[in-house]
DNA sequence: TATCTATATTGAGTCGTTTCAAAGCAAGCT
DNA sequence: AGCTTGCTTTGAAACGACTCAATATAGATA
């Protein structure tokens, strides 16, 4: 592998010439400029970025730290950082956060090795954020409670979009409603659940039941949830599952047991995952703005990379999407928003 | 932020002590790394891992390019690369191809950011990846037909996926199969077309009809074709479209028009991508073991990373996965494979 | 001719580590 | 006292690029 200290023997100038002919600095003449390139291409020079991220103390790129890199629910939002990071002439690449303590995302947080981190990685402790949090790297963190310096957050209205979906069933004139939380401490579905409550008082439902499973936040799940709810003497006039994957579950396990949905019960999810909309019956959901989520927090830490004043946190709306599984008769959508 | 220089400093060590003693070197003394560690505390210290890397010219590092990094497509893919990097000690990053030749690709694949580059992304020139590979940068690239030096290859055998979808329809009693293709000049497309010929012939179908359709290989494009398939005076007795998504807006269209599948036409696809499990009715496609290809993928890399002679390319089978949309009568599946 | 400018080129230092030969040092032995 | 021996610690040289003050060259001006 040739460096530019090799480039520099061969074309017989300094070492410093050949940095600055590289880089197209109008101080070299265009003759030496030639040739240098020319013979940078006759020995196959190519940069060490390294070197270059060393010496400059700058790596031009961020990162995003998810959970798991397959998860299909980030497209979107990947796009939307990739975005705003291309128009400032940054590279985004992502990482899994799997290994805790000594796995990629410590390894990239605290090593340098990126300028910026978008965190949206539930595993991630608190702890290794806040450590890793400094003024040469500013972290963004997705869907999180923590205030921290350095760390600045975006986040999606949760209560809203529980309150909404929650009223849109009520309106639909469904009654008994039952919440089906994730695990136990998850922070979203909480505040979803509280969504639903203040939906349920406001129009004085009879009734407000959770269903707390203590499992996966899976379609497997909510499986499980289903077939205990299908069992039950009574079911309930709807469910608001607090995810899309849990919701799939429980519709699989009504349709195995033979429930209708939404004749014997009408369903509704969160997030509106892209299978929604191809299940039957389409299922009635809660949209985050996944793109803007990305976008705007990449923008975040552009500013804070700028060293600009920054928020210290966003939040945004969510949108109902009304599909057949929340109707009451069960025939036709008079959607709202159909997406 | 603090080197090692200033714990060097503080610990009244030398620096390279102070070297020696954070990476546990039995060397140095237990009450002098102690001493050390305690300081590094204090002060804050964390390694700058890029300085680390341009010292050991290695980055423990492999990254994996995909076309698009939201791609559902690729989960279990990554999960096969990251689970093989991890048990060797790597890390694995993910990046988008966009950009071109100054994109992140080139960025991290000629600028020694990483040890090795595993390669999905179709929009990625040959000559860059030619370029980039190297003794120290063994590149394996996916479902690309590419020999060069240090370039390895994984392939998933199209073709006979291709044939045995088409044997299992003809199987299944449908005479006159549709193929689909996606954008004129996939090879991967091609050849599943071949497979789709050979099966053709075999059974001495009556006649075998490709339908070129030049535009996306998406949902959209595969809406087009359907709602094209559907206006003609004659329906096929199958499609085979050649991915799911396609697949997908395939049955879009017919369902807008009252066809109903696989009453008035079978269908199949091809990639058993999760929504095709969903969809009404569930789509009979072919599993591709993403799984297995990223983790052969990685093998492959290290094996080349670690000297020893390498298989130049590796071609994995397929698996048909019968679902509803392909039945002769329309009830009930008498599945093979059911996943 | 001597002096000044503007333009090109250079050399040495730096970024924060790792590496390794060499040096210190205390204890054990002749 | 002198000499090994084994354990600790050290200093200096990398790694490959960027930076900047300083020098060299040539042309212009006095």
């Amino acid at each position: 592998m040739s460096t530019m200290k090799d480039v520099a023997k061969a074309a017989n100038v300094a070492l410093s010439t050949v940095s600055l002919a590289l880089r197209n600095d109008p101080k070299v003449k265009e003759v030496t400029r030639r040739r240098i390139l020319e013979v940078a291409r006759e020995l196959q020079y190519r940069p060490n970025g390294i070197a270059r991220d060393l010496k400059t103390r700058r790596t031009d790129t961020i990162c995003i730290l998810l959970h798991d890199l397959g998860g299909p629910f980030y497209s979107e939002l990947i796009r939307g950082v990739q975005d705003v990071a291309t128009s400032r002439g940054y590279n985004t690449i992502a990482s899994g956060s799997l290994g805790g303590r000594n796995g990629s995302a410590v390894r990239l947080m605290s090593e340098h090795r990126v300028d910026g981190v978008i965190v949206l990685a539930p595993d991630v402790d608190d702890d290794i954020i806040i450590q890793s949090a400094a003024e040469d790297l500013p972290v963004v963190v997705l869907d999180r409670d923590l205030t921290a310096d350095f760390v600045y957050s975006v986040r999606v209205d949760n209560e809203q979009g529980g309150y909404l979906v929650t009223r849109h069933l009520l309106e639909m004139g469904h009654q008994r409603i039952v919440f089906v939380s994730g695990p136990a401490d998850t922070l979203d579905a909480e505040l979803r659940y509280r969504g639903y409550l203040k939906a349920m008082r406001e129009f004085s439902a009879p009734e407000s039941k959770r269903f707390d499973y203590n499992g996966q936040f899976t379609e497997q799940g909510g499986y499980t949830v289903g077939k205990v709810l299908g069992a039950q003497s009574e079911l309930p006039d709807a469910v608001f599952a607090s995810n899309d994957e849990m919701a799939l579950g429980i519709l699989r396990a009504f349709e195995e047991k033979g429930i209708r949905v939404p004749e014997d019960v009408a369903l509704a999810g969160f997030d509106n995952i892209r299978i929604a909309q191809y299940v039957r019956p389409p299922l009635t959901t809660v949209q985050q703005p996944m793109y803007e989520m990305g976008a705007v927090a990449a923008q975040l830490l552009f500013q804070a990379l700028g060293g600009s004043h920054v928020l210290e946190s966003v939040q945004l709306a969510t949108n109902l999407v009304v599909r057949q599984s929340s109707q009451r008769n069960g025939h036709g959508s008079t959607a709202k928003k159909q997406i």
